[in-house]
DNA sequence: ACCCTACCTGTCCGATCGGTCAGATTCCTG
DNA sequence: CAGGAATCTGACCGATCGGACAGGTAGGGT
């Protein structure tokens, strides 16, 4: 016990989480992640005392930027759709979108496990301040596009193109950007390319 | 033998995209789907062959739309990106968003089933023909954003909201004009707001 | 009456699932 | 060196998975 964080219980939790967003959570086998990490079955289950758990461990640290960034949205109320909340958003895609992915694909048919509850519940809460603060369905769609489209292209460039993120700092000016302008126009972010 | 389409048949096809959708492929079982049809999962295996055809019967109509439309899009070449594809593409994520989802989210993990597959080929081709008319990493991610926000919007309406589309007409409207927004700047829309 | 087809079912099978447990191994610490 | 915690493993369990198979039932055409 000379390493502070375990090796293998964070190198399984790295390699669960990509399970669980390939096939999704019911369909991932504790034994295919336990064969990829060099292990067996058994150990998995040492490091982790049941498979809800091990998804648990792999979404949690998401769930917990994921709290900060819409807590910080919705405290400061309408005007916080600034560049700001943006960038921090597209910061949070960048570095968990895995994890992501898991939560906004399967967050209900998960909704059991307190993690997950905690995300779907973070989640709602944003919709509800769009929802309040966004009278019309056109910038609803317009709000739900943009940041469901930024989650869809990170998750799809995973899946779909061998070298998804070479150009990192582009990609996120490129994302910034995008959302920037389809939010430009809603009433709620009048600072918003200001 | 009455009916030209069996309705026992066509409702299984419903229930297992639903639970397809909803839990994924590998999660799902095929005693579910049947329990939720009234049925047992013997009828399930005498309406399609394996669950694999399950999966096929549930996604091959909405595949075939989704040719229809990319064909029409890559075809004409890069002058086809107005206001048509757009509305094309927003219909078909309208009646089949469902099937979108499935081959979206899980195209990767079942390519070895002949739909998926041809799904993940028109998807790869549609991408490639953005790669090839758009060069600027800037504006693929605006196109990304665009189509993969509208199709993200749909399902995850479906999935938190309990009555997503209530106002269908409003709905079009607004993903096509939100689509627009995004894509006037690109390059190879030349025509799309004119 | 007959059969034939469509439809549905229960039973059984091998494989795999998540999970328990007892024991082996390793490795730091005193 | 001794001992104890940390780590890992194989054997085993009940449950469930997709699927095969034989049989049962209802109805329509001859």
């Amino acid at each position: 016990m000379l390493c502070v964080v375990n090796t293998s219980a964070e190198e399984l939790r790295r390699i669960a989480l990509q399970h669980f967003a390939r096939i999704g959570f019911a369909g991932a086998s504790l034994n295919a992640i336990a064969e990829e990490a060099g292990l067996s079955k058994s150990s998995v289950l040492y490091h982790y005392s049941s498979k809800e758990a091990l998804l648990a461990a792999a979404v949690e640290p998401a769930v917990d930027r994921l709290a900060e960034v819409i807590e910080g949205f919705t405290r400061t109320g309408r005007g916080a759709m600034d560049d700001e909340f943006v960038q921090r958003f597209v910061d949070l895609l960048l570095s968990h979108r895995l994890e992501v992915h898991v939560f906004i694909n399967q967050g209900q048919s998960l909704a059991d496990i307190p993690a997950i509850q905690r995300a779907n519940a973070l989640i709602q809460r944003l919709g509800d301040a769009v929802t309040d603060h966004i009278p019309t369905v056109r910038d609803r769609i317009r709000f739900g596009v943009a940041l469901g489209g930024a989650a869809y292209v990170l998750v799809a460039a995973a899946q779909w193109s061998s070298e998804p993120l070479d150009d990192l700092d582009e990609t996120r000016a490129a994302l910034v950007d995008t959302i920037t302008t389809l939010l430009a126009d809603l009433p709620v972010s009048s600072a918003a390319t200001a």
